[in-house]
DNA sequence: TTGCCGATCTTCT
DNA sequence: GAAGATCGGCAAA
């Protein structure tokens, strides 16, 4: 296994971003392993970035991101989803790519039993996912790899991690086909400000990448007068 | 297949 | 008090 220097994450999310796609996220717990390629990502670009989540300053909430890189920032979002970033650039610049997508390369029925089983009432024979739907989109991905904010601020580059980044085993067939796939780059997705910026980068043709979708204000809750 | 809608709660204004 | 780096179910086309 090859975990990635930290040095790699010491760049601009713009750079780090496309870089990541084709690396595996390891996720180890008791129940086993999952892992998946990274097939899609967003690059935020900290306090210059009006879209991130670090534009009006640290707070409790988004700490780890003005850490050191290569860490997890993961936070909870629309009272029950959890998305992962990477911590890029320097300590204090809160810069970080926010993991998209992925192609389970690893423990597909582990990861495929976390998301059945977070929908009750399922039966899982008649609702069995397909493998192309286990990690496509951020809060997916989360859940297929068990991870919530007691991972926020593990360290991706570190051997005994519950959570780590790797390089694609050298040799290997997928290796061979992700250094020669072709990467495309657009707007991200579901963001208010700076929409118009292409900081999603994605494997073109890659059936795990989420379907973009501009974004729309949520409708007031009609309140009965 | 597309599009609307609700779920559900933390975070910041 | 409102919106949010989302998702899955259901209805309509």
């Amino acid at each position: 296994m090859t975990l990635i220097p930290r040095d790699f994450f010491a760049r601009p999310s713009i750079q780090v971003a496309p870089d990541l796609l084709g690396c595996a996220l390891e996720r180890e717990t008791t129940a086993g392993l999952v892992a998946v390629e990274l097939t899609e990502v967003e690059a935020y670009a900290g306090q210059a970035d009006p879209a991130s989540h670090a534009y009006r300053g640290e707070t409790a909430r988004n700490a780890v991101m003005f850490g050191p890189p290569g860490h997890a920032y993961v936070y909870f979002t629309y009272g029950m989803h959890f998305c992962v970033n990477l911590v890029c650039l320097g300590r204090g610049s809160a810069s970080a790519v926010l993991l998209r997508a992925g192609r389970v390369i690893e423990g597909e029925e582990l990861a495929r039993a976390r998301r059945a089983g977070r929908r009750p009432g399922t039966d899982p024979d008649r609702a069995r996912l397909a493998s192309r739907d286990l990690a496509r989109g951020p809060a997916r991905l989360c859940q297929a790899l068990d991870i919530d904010r007691s991972l926020d601020g593990a360290d991706a580059c570190a051997a005994g991690s519950p959570l780590r980044v790797r390089r694609e085993r050298p040799g290997s067939d997928t290796t061979a086909r992700s250094d020669q796939r072709k990467i495309s780059s657009g707007p991200r997705v579901g963001i208010a400000a700076a929409a118009e910026v292409p900081w999603r980068f994605w494997f073109e043709g890659e059936p795990t990448v989420s379907a973009y979708k501009p974004h729309v204000a949520r409708r007031r809750k009609l309140v009965t007068p």
